[in-house]
Parts: structure tokens; sequence; C-alpha cells
DNA sequence: TCAGTTGTTTCACTACCTGAAACAACCATG
DNA sequence: CATGGTTGTTTCAGGTAGTGAAACAACTGA
């Protein structure tokens, strides 16, 4: 599935656009944890809120989101939990199963942490609608390349 | 400096590039993680390390450069001079500051590092060379825009 | 029934990260 | 040149993140 010579190095156009890219990825890191923090929330709260706040999930499941191990997400929910961003329900059909919920503050909190992404307004909005589809298709067509490693349902 | 209207609701369109922009994001750190694995080398000691590989640097720079602490930069440090990748030598200029330089090896690593990044070339290979001209002009301008937090050299 | 598998947690360990305090060296001023 | 303030680095205590192994309960299939 790799690249065949994966030693070639990419031409100077190609470095350039990743040298950029991870200018980027670290804005917008760095400000994610900003944001997260603004609310006494860890990167890694943050991020497993977010999940949460679309739909609730088991800890095995959200492990995987997060590619992490489960060992580890217990530590996470338990902090959430402690806060009462997140509760532990039980699953009705395996009781082996702990399903992680965002609460209603929870929600709100993770809510409150999208709206706020400075990086989304700022940034962008330097660009102008047409720029910013052309940025959509581009980004859209550089993730959709190689194919999300998407094995979720299939488990 | 900041949007006047903190929580107004950007458009549809732009959150849909704020979601790309963060999948994008999750994808190069992730495989930015993986990369640093593979050299037994954490994340944060291989942004340490590649920052040193294109020049020596104080160790207050190093925190400044890496948005952290200085106590946390004595750490990840120690941890790089302990496998022969770093090494502290004493500013002749002052004897308080101790710099921290890429050793040979370590410049080896930073430099196979950089080049097995397989988000340089994997998605980035679905564009053609205009279309990565277009997305570097757009990066450029995102990045310009709020002109980059360059408190640097006016320290 | 019972052996194997799966989901979660606990534990020990490492790394990261912060803030406060210690310490040495620098610098300015009297 | 003494002395007090500042700066650069480290040490320490304390908390979060992350892994891997082992424990445990519950599910599954023969």
């Amino acid at each position: 599935m790799a690249s065949e010579y994966p030693t070639r190095r990419p031409d100077a156009l190609t470095m350039e656009v990743v040298e950029l890219i991870g200018d980027v990825v670290a804005r917008f890191y760095a400000d994610y944890e900003e944001a997260a923090g603004e609310r006494a929330l860890t990167g890694a709260q943050a991020r497993l809120l977010s999940l949460l706040s679309l739909e609730p999930l088991p800890m095995r499941k959200l492990a995987k989101r997060l590619k992490c191990e489960p060992s580890n997400v217990t530590g996470i929910v338990d902090r959430l939990e402690a806060r009462g961003l997140v509760e532990r329900r039980p699953d009705p059909n395996d009781r082996r199963v702990k399903v992680a919920a965002a609460t209603e503050e929870g929600r709100r909190a993770a809510r409150d942490l999208r709206e706020s992404l400075r990086f989304a307004r700022e940034p962008l909005a330097a660009l102008s609608g047409e720029e910013r589809e052309a940025l959509r298709g581009l980004l859209r067509r550089m993730l959709g390349a190689d194919a999300g490693p998407e094995a979720d349902s299939p488990a």
C-alpha cells in the first residue's frame, strides 16, 4: 500500500507544502490546547469529550477512535466523570461494557469549545469564499486519497 | 486584534473547512508520532531534536520555541543527551547559559525523521503540481494572515 | 459445563508538563 | 567594589497521558 520507494526524497514544492502543513498543524494544535485550557480541560480530555458529544461510546470504541489503549481511556473518563461532564452507563446488551456518555454539561462544554476555536475564524478569515471552497476541495482530496483507516464497524 | 464578536458562529463552509483541517491535523500528528516512535523517540523529543538540527539553541530559547516551560526542556534534553543525540555546551559569553546542540548522530536522526514523513508523500501525491501550488498559496495566506507570534529576536 | 475470548479496570512504570524554589552568574547603581 | 535585582538553568513536588501486563467479570461456543 505504501510508497514503493520509501527513501525517495520528495521534490522541493512538496517539501515546502509539507513544511506549511506542519506550521498549520502546530498553530491548530496550540490553539486547540489553549481553548481547552481556558475551560480547564487538557487536550486529551477535550478530544474525548468532543467525540462523546456526538454519541455515547463504549470504552473500547473510545480507545480505538483516540488510537490509544483502553486502560488509558479509563483514566481520562474518570477525570471527566469526577467533574460531571461524562457519565458511565451500563450496556443492556452486554453487562461487561460501560458506555461513556457526555452529560448535558459535557455537551455544553464541547459545543463551547468547538465554537471558540480561534483558528477557525482568524486565519481562515483572510480567505474569500471561493478560496475556502478551493481549500475544502484540496483538503478533501488529500484526506480521501489514502482512505482513512476506518476499521471501525467491521470490528 | 482578535475578532470583535468572539461568540459569532462561523458559517457552514468555514466550519466544514475547520473540520477538514482538524482531520489533517490529526493525521499529520499521528504520522509524526509514529515516525518518531519508529526511531524510539517521543513526539516531544522529535520536535526538540528537529529544532536543534537546524541550529544550536540555549535552553531558554528552546522553551520559547516549543511553547513550554524551561524546566520541562531540561528533562527532554536530559533524555536525548543520555542517548547521545544532543549535547550541552557552555556559552562563552554567559556562563549561566547552556547551549543545546544536536550531535552528528542527532542530526542524522532528525534528517531521517524528516524524510520519512509519510504524510508528505501519500496524501499529497493525490494532488497535481498545480494543485500543490494552489494549496501552498492558500496555506501561506492563512499563516501570514494573523502574523505568526514571532517574539523571538526582540527578546 | 467449561475453556477461551472480550471489555474494563488496576498496577507499575515512563514521559510530559507546570509552578515554585534553589542556585549561579550577570548587571547596574551607589 | 559591594550589593541588590534580574536572568538562565536545574531540582522538586504534583498532576496528566500513555503503555503493557495482569486481574476480573461476563460473554460465547463446543
